[in-house]
DNA sequence: AGTATAGCGGTACACTTGTTCTATGTCAAA
DNA sequence: TTTGACATAGAACAAGTGTACCGCTATACT
């Protein structure tokens, strides 16, 4: 828990009723509801104690603005995740296209995690099988993609490979008319297709691995 | 950019405006202030739009509340982020010490990414060069650790080791006087060291890999 | 033309809500 | 005991804020 040393039993009271409101309305209480909450039967006794919460910097108010304060959160960044459509598993034998319409199942994500990628853009995918050991990508390993159909040399990719009839993640080179699909291991021997052949699904922002 | 068909651009402009006075103030603008912003002289026009915007979905209203609204998150979770310290590299010839006092770098994690883990129990290293890759991580990724000085059999964990003065990456297995610590790859023999030689710092609970 | 409807502006009103003031009780220090 | 800081309660006040109502304009449809 959160250190709250030097706080009164009704302050302490308080932030944790603001934390639940705020989570279940999206906005701040009241004076009158917190005193109603936490049994402070007059609105300068709550307004005293917002106050003493201000000062030792648990809280911030504007005056005179109606629920005009906020929790300064300690440890707990204030922006919001991103949600990212999980668009299914690469080793999948059609080539991905599910999108951002809400459906299917979603992952949430640090927008850190993203960088400078347009969030609209990313889809995460779930790798099966160890086919990708060889890019440091592991079973079960989820990867999160910026959807593209070009990639500049070097971007590790998915591509869907019209012959095989599979997706894969390589690295992407172009070479003249056709392309060298690079794998990370270099015990490994490169894949060259034609340009035709492949078609670029998008370019690996970041690799998430749970160990749970 | 998130699907907005059938709003007209004073509609669209709202809710820009209300994400965005979210994410300054922590509470929802009034009916007025959103007046201001977007060029409405007439409260009742606002009134008029808000309601507009509920019946399409994009809002949520409680009547006679002053900043009773809330935005329905499209693609967006409103869960919060959990923000972890980055105690620093992996290498480093010192057990890790840091811890969340909200000094030094922090690490903005979605939730989801710590499963069951409790936040407070987390912390974040960088790894440097590339003595992980045995257990696929490589150079630059990020190791989320719950903080423990005990491990199972089997959990991947942050070792430091007296005898070599190093944290490394290792499986973890008890046998009898001693520890097995095994890297991942079956290429590389185990290391056998005296239980009390080594320490446990953390075990692993997720691996993140930027790149961009 | 006549009519219905959506959108907008202005205003008055009532309710919500933060602020202020006075009074009371508690408890530790002088 | 007296004093003062602190915490509380109650009530009155003023400002913030949502709602209702009226009238106006533009557009589309009959």
């Amino acid at each position: 828990m959160t250190k709250r040393k030097g706080l009164s039993a009704r302050q302490q009271h308080i932030l944790r009723y603001m934390d639940q409101y705020m989570g279940e309305h999206g906005y701040p209480p009241t004076i009158r509801e917190i005193g109603a909450a936490t049994h402070i039967n007059s609105t300068s006794v709550v307004n005293y104690n917002l106050n003493k919460l201000v000062q030792a910097g648990y809280l911030e108010r504007r005056d005179r603005v109606s629920r005009g304060m906020r929790l300064v959160k300690w440890g707990r960044a204030n922006d919001n995740l991103l949600r990212v459509p999980l668009a299914g598993r690469i080793v999948a034998s059609a080539p991905v296209e599910a999108y951002a319409d809400g459906s299917g199942d979603m992952l949430d994500v640090a927008p850190a995690t993203l960088g400078t990628t347009p969030p609209g853009k990313v889809f995460a995918l779930t790798v099966q099988g160890d086919s990708m050991i060889d890019a440091m990508i592991a079973d079960g390993d989820i990867v999160l993609l910026r959807r593209a159909d070009t990639a500049s040399n070097g971007d590790l990719v998915a591509v869907w490979l019209a012959d095989e009839e599979a997706t894969t993640l390589k690295r992407f080179y172009h070479e003249g008319e056709r392309v060298r699909l690079q794998p990370e291991n270099p015990t490994m021997d490169p894949i060259y297709v034609d340009a035709g052949q492949c078609r670029v699904q998008g370019v690996v922002v970041a690799v998430i691995r749970h160990s749970h």
